[in-house]
DNA sequence: GGCTTGACTACACGATTGTGTAGTAGTTTG
DNA sequence: CAAACTACTACACAATCGTGTAGTCAAGCC
């Protein structure tokens, strides 16, 4: 990976153009044509490797999900919270998530098993160490939610903070601020309790 | 709000059947065509209100905002975390919220004005309840993107938690979530004081 | 040599896009 | 009563969309 662009062939690179427009514009927001021309390609060549734009759309999630396993998975292991280590979390998987995100938002089965996987691994690693809320499975899709959002809104994060939140030290300071968020507790425990009830109400 | 279609002006019908369409599609998502058919008007007659499509965005984000400070502005107020009771938003904003996530994310000033806001907004916040973060800014940011990420994720935490989170029911179960990622520390600070100095490395 | 196969381009198709124009019905204004 | 205005529809436009077809070129195989 990070290979210069001359050294994939044409279907890896058409499969890169893709991944990289559609997760900056969304699905609908590139075509085949804005693809192709990304790539170095005709737009008829993108057709003959990956058939429709539905397939190349699948392709896409497909590789996303084995690039994202094989770098060990930012999204569905849980080394837990350590996982917001900002070390951990290179330009090449930053891609990745922002496309999937974006396949997942446009209703991406691929990239929504994804989610569910993650959820999986989060509410595992919560019984393993000992974390008891009072809904477990709510509290692991919502931090689930929470990893994929600094992704979701790295434009706005990176214009509210004055650091670009994909050069190591804008990430390093979110990765931070998140930590902390998972750190210091905002209420204690009894006025949780008054909230638990007035919901129930 | 909430009354039934007809009573409403066509113009308010088809910025109605804008935000909810794209809240839902995205921007590119939707067409005229479809908006007018959602509204029961002709795609003439959206040109005759709003003169064209960058335009009719910038009417319903301009209406979202408006809509957003009307009802108590959950984006941007924060009677911090207890902002998080469900009781508290109401369909009405959750689309508005939907659709505005999505304007954001396809490059609206607007909406991520109301981001930025909602980031100063946080940060008093934590000053004036004595939360101290090490960056304080970040710690602002990352906030108002958690705060938001449940409305990005809704149908895939809807899937994990087999709850519809519109739903007063899931949405009672995905806020007493969120409550507790904020309160349950899941590190001790020496750990976390740890990952830090790994991060400045 | 001929023959197949795969990578690739050029071009044309019908559908859909945002937009433009012309015109109708009903109300208001002078 | 006539003129003007507003809400609204019908229709046509050029561009762009995903897709389909035909054909070129080079490499490998018999």
């Amino acid at each position: 990976m990070d290979r210069p662009v001359d050294d994939l062939t044409a279907r890896a690179r058409i499969r890169d153009a893709a991944i990289g427009l559609w997760g900056e514009r969304g699905i609908e927001g590139a075509s085949i044509r804005d693809i192709a021309a990304a790539a170095g390609v005709s737009s008829g060549l993108v057709r003959h490797h990956f058939g429709s734009k539905e397939a190349l759309r699948d392709a896409c999630d497909e590789y996303a999900k084995e690039r994202m396993a094989e770098v060990g998975d930012e999204l569905s292991t849980a080394e837990g919270v350590s996982g917001l280590d900002p070390g951990s979390l290179h330009p090449r998987v930053f891609r990745l998530q922002i496309y999937l995100v974006r396949s997942m938002m446009d209703g991406s089965e691929t990239a929504t098993a994804l989610f569910l996987g993650a959820v999986d691994t989060i509410e595992q690693w919560t019984t393993q160490y000992g974390i008891e809320p009072s809904d477990r499975r709510a509290y692991a899709a919502a931090m689930a939610a929470i990893k994929l959002s600094t992704f979701v809104f790295r434009d706005q994060i990176s214009k509210a903070i004055g650091d670009d939140i994909t050069s190591p030290e804008g990430y390093a300071r979110i990765g931070q601020a998140l930590l902390e968020v998972f750190t210091i507790p905002l209420l204690a425990p009894d006025q949780v309790e008054e909230i638990r009830k007035k919901g129930k109400r």
